[in-house]
DNA sequence: CAGTGAGCGAGCTTCCGCTTGACTT
């Protein structure tokens, strides 16, 4: 007999297997095992049961979903063959709640006793002291999960029906995605609304007793400070005018030093890594996208095997606090002390301790073992997965290390205008006395270089701060101004969010969770509610006009800080000063009445919602609305009227063809009944038009062979048509003459006719035989005429395969079970 | 290939968080 010890993740589950030893048998739960049902419920009398009982204390009902049947079913033959049953999920509200769900899903027996214990750090010495001293389940902490997850869906499919009401079928909101859509929705208006404001920056270059030269910036004028960027001062060299007749006064005058400072200054590392942290610096640095930066993470977590079995290679990924363990702070400071000298060691070790909201599971993300460095995993490890570890690995040694000290120097120059007023011109000069942390990260600064990772002591100072070279100086030494420089300058519109910084926006109102970070980026766009420009988020029309609709409905829901008023009242439950159901009744009462009042007041977009826009046919206002091709306006005397207008032109490719017929450019991307295609700008004078794919780049124009028809005599020509490339008659489909080598000259393997590309009703591309339905040769992927050099079949199929975290490669394997034969291509 | 918007109304869409593999017409 032995214990059975629970755990969420089964990496997790092996690493403690591993510390704990004979006795225990652990085991992951892989996640939640139980929710809400995904749609409603009905009796056995056909009528409907709600999921969440409004009326009765908010009582809800959960079941074990199809895909976690398996894993629920093996835990409960485990807990019969135990002696002791562990509850060891995480230590934070949603592992609480997956303990209480174990509990009522595998029933164990009386007989059996149940503890609960809260691992905080994975190290033999954490799970030994928390294995010291087991609890039992918090039911409060439960509740106020069971809240959150039903304040969730609550919020979540009841707004949801409502825009599939208002809006379109199919769309969704909640409490974090629809917040997430508004803060770029906000953002896209304040730099619609955002007006350049021109000035004028002046800087001299000066000349003392001793080389070199250097450059001072005008800073102030009569003691008021100048406007050098976006933030407003007193003071702006507004004009052209303004600034040349200033550089004229500037010149005339005399120059002296009039101020000299030097002061020490010391720069700090930065904590270690929580997970937003990670995904803003894997970004910055070495531009990973938040989804690959975590499966890369998640590989390092899983660990790579060394000979010895798998190995994690950091802790988990998933989490909100920058803390570390003692253990890892103690190997961490004797590894600086060994590598780099006492010099580098601050006398006492950095703490760092997490916001106040923070749940505080998890140790920042580290490596588990800091003296593997990342050069002694060079060649173990894929690229990816090596630049992340690097990242991870130099920021834990930093955060421990001594601060980097500067001594900055502050020059000014001073002189009266003849015009009265007082000029200021000011340097600052940086020289660096002690590198502190900085050197972990200029050790291999040179090979970084060469991978692609940029200089990483820059991320964390400011990028702004200028590195001037300053000749030795002293107080009231005259200066000769050697040149004056005058520079045009406008303030810059905000700009867009990219994946990190929605993260970090996110993050810092405590919107969202390190595991659901990816994932609502991914929501948002696959609702169409946003969409990627260059890399950063633009909101779509259909998103502008849903965040309005749901302010207008929902304000409360929709304020950024509506989660953290949400995270407040579930520590009441937490702490046992509130119920689950008065929590959810205080919510809910307002919101019901919300609801009712968008339903009978909200406007409908199917309907037609009044825009600012006229009908250019009649003169009569426009609505705006939605139809199958999305939101257009359309004029308020429909169908007396029939007036359209596009409210949101299409993405234009850079690439814009030229007109067929007449030869005009660019042309102009229109939607038709079949999605989106290339119009000549002079319609309807010039029918001229070119096929687009469904992406709306054009599709390449056709290119003559050379060859004739045999059918009926006219050119062939090679065709992009849906399927690819093609080689068929100028007058196809009126000619249906192609060109047999849609599969390079492939044989049928089965009856030796043409293979084609084909679709499936899913709109999935197979291949098919084109004697179909005499023969059924079919495969999924493009098979290859090579005969298998394994089992000789008579051919192989390209494949394309995605490793997690890499790019994906393409591959020739063979088709045929059990053989397995596989090779690269190119 | 220059569209889309009332009319009938089955059965369907959708949330947030926790965690990893999976097998299509």
């Amino acid at each position: 007999m032995s214990k059975l010890v629970i755990v969420e993740s089964p990496s997790k589950a092996k690493t403690i297997s591993k510390y704990l030893g004979k006795g225990y048998v652990v085991k992951a739960s892989v996640g939640h095992i139980r929710d809400l049902p995904k749609n409603e419920k009905v009796d056995q009398g056909g009528a409907k049961v709600d999921v969440i009982d409004v009326e009765n204390g908010f009582k809800e009902i959960y079941e074990i979903p199809d895909s976690k049947a398996k894993v629920v079913a093996e835990l409960k033959k485990a807990a019969k063959e135990a002696d002791e049953l562990i509850l060891a999920t995480d230590p934070d509200r949603e592992g609480e709640a997956i303990s209480w769900h174990l509990l009522e899903a595998i029933k164990p027996p009386k007989s059996l006793p149940v503890r609960r214990v809260m691992f905080n750090e994975i190290t033999p010495k954490g799970i030994a002291a928390a294995m010291a001293k087991p609890g039992q389940i918090n039911k409060d902490l439960v509740d106020a999960q069971r809240a959150r997850r039903v304040l969730d869906r609550l919020v979540g499919y009841k707004i949801s029906k409502v825009l599939w009401d208002k809006v379109r079928r199919g769309l969704s909101a909640g409490r974090v995605q629809s917040v997430a859509v508004r803060i770029i929705v906000d953002r896209e208006r304040e730099i619609q609304a955002f007006k350049a404001v021109e000035y004028w920056v002046l800087k001299g270059k000066f000349a003392a007793k001793l080389p070199p030269h250097f450059w001072m910036r005008l800073t102030r004028l009569d003691g008021g400070a100048l406007q050098l960027g976006n933030k407003e001062t007193k003071r702006r060299v507004k004009d052209e005018k303004e600034a040349h007749a200033l550089r004229d006064q500037i010149l005339k005058a005399p120059w002296k030093v009039t101020k000299l400072e030097t002061k020490e200054k010391k720069r700090n590392p930065s904590a270690p890594f929580t997970t937003a942290k990670l995904q803003q610096e894997a970004a910055q640095k070495l531009k990973m996208g938040v989804s690959r930066t975590m499966s890369n993470a998640q590989r390092l977590y899983e660990g790579a095997d060394f000979g010895e079995g798998p190995v994690g290679l950091i802790t988990y990924m998933r989490t909100d606090s920058p803390r570390l363990s003692p253990d890892a702070i103690e190997a961490t400071r004797e590894f600086i002390a060994k590598k780099y000298g006492k010099d580098f060691l601050p006398a006492k070790a950095r703490v760092y301790t997490g916001k106040a909201g923070a749940q505080d599971a998890h140790e920042a993300i580290r490596p588990t073992d800091i003296t593997r460095t990342p050069e002694s995993l060079r060649g173990n490890l894929d690229p990816d997965q090596f630049r992340l570890y690097a990242l991870i690995w130099r920021r834990t040694m930093a955060c421990q290390m001594e601060a980097a000290r500067f001594d900055e120097t502050v020059v000014e120059a001073e002189s009266a205008l003849k015009n009265g007023e007082t000029a200021t011109f000011e340097a600052k000069g940086e020289i660096e006395r002690f590198p502190g942390w900085l050197a972990v990260y200029r050790a291999d600064a040179a090979e970084e270089k060469a991978e692609g990772i940029a200089d990483a002591t820059k991320a964390d100072g400011d990028d702004e701060e200028e590195n001037i070279g300053l000749p030795p100086l002293t107080l009231g030494e005259t200066l000769k101004l050697e040149k004056l420089e005058t520079d045009q300058q406008f303030t810059k519109p905000p700009t867009r969010f990219n994946e990190a910084t929605l993260v970090k926006e996110l993050e810092e109102d405590g919107i969202g969770r390190p595991s659901t970070y990816a994932s609502i980026i991914e929501t948002i766009q696959n609702r169409d509610y946003v969409k990627k420009v260059e890399g950063r988020f633009k909101p779509t029309e259909l998103g502008m006009v849903v965040t309005d609709l749901l302010i207008q409905g929902f304000k409360e829901l929709m304020d950024p800080k509506y989660t953290s008023g949400l995270e407040d009242k579930l520590d009441r439950v937490e702490g046992g000063e509130a119920t689950y159901a008065k929590m959810l009744k205080d919510f809910y009462v307002p919101f019901e009445k919300a609801l009712a009042h968008a339903g009978a007041e909200m406007q409908n977009l199917k309907a037609g919602v009044p825009s600012d826009r006229v009908c250019k046919k009649c003169g009569a206002p426009m609505l705006k609305r939605i139809g199958r091709n999305g939101l257009f306006l359309g004029c308020t005397r429909y169908p007396e009227c029939d007036g359209t207008e596009e409210i949101e032109a299409m993405e234009e490719p850079e690439d814009a063809p030229e007109c067929p017929l007449c030869g005009t450019t660019p042309m102009n991307l229109r939607k038709g009944q079949w999605g989106p295609f290339w119009a000549c700008t002079n319609y309807p004078t010039c029918k001229g038009i070119r096929k687009a794919d469904p992406k709306g780049l054009p599709v390449p124009a056709d290119e003559p062979t050379g060859e004739k028809c045999p059918t009926c005599g006219k050119g062939f020509v090679k065709r992009h048509g849906r399927y690819g490339l093609f080689t068929c008659c100028v007058d196809y489909p009126t000619c249906k003459t192609v060109k047999k080598e849609i599969l390079a000259g492939f044989a049928c393997p089965k009856c030796g006719g043409d293979v084609a590309p084909r679709k499936t009703r899913f709109g999935k591309i197979f291949y098919g035989c084109t004697n179909y339905p005499k023969c059924d040769f079919t495969a999924w992927d493009k098979p290859v005429p090579r005969k298998c050099p394994s089992c000789g079949n008579p051919y192989l199929v390209e494949k394309t395969r995605k490793p997690r975290g890499k790019d994906p490669i393409q591959v020739l394997l063979c088709p045929k079970e059990g053989c397995g034969f596989e090779e690269g291509m190119g």
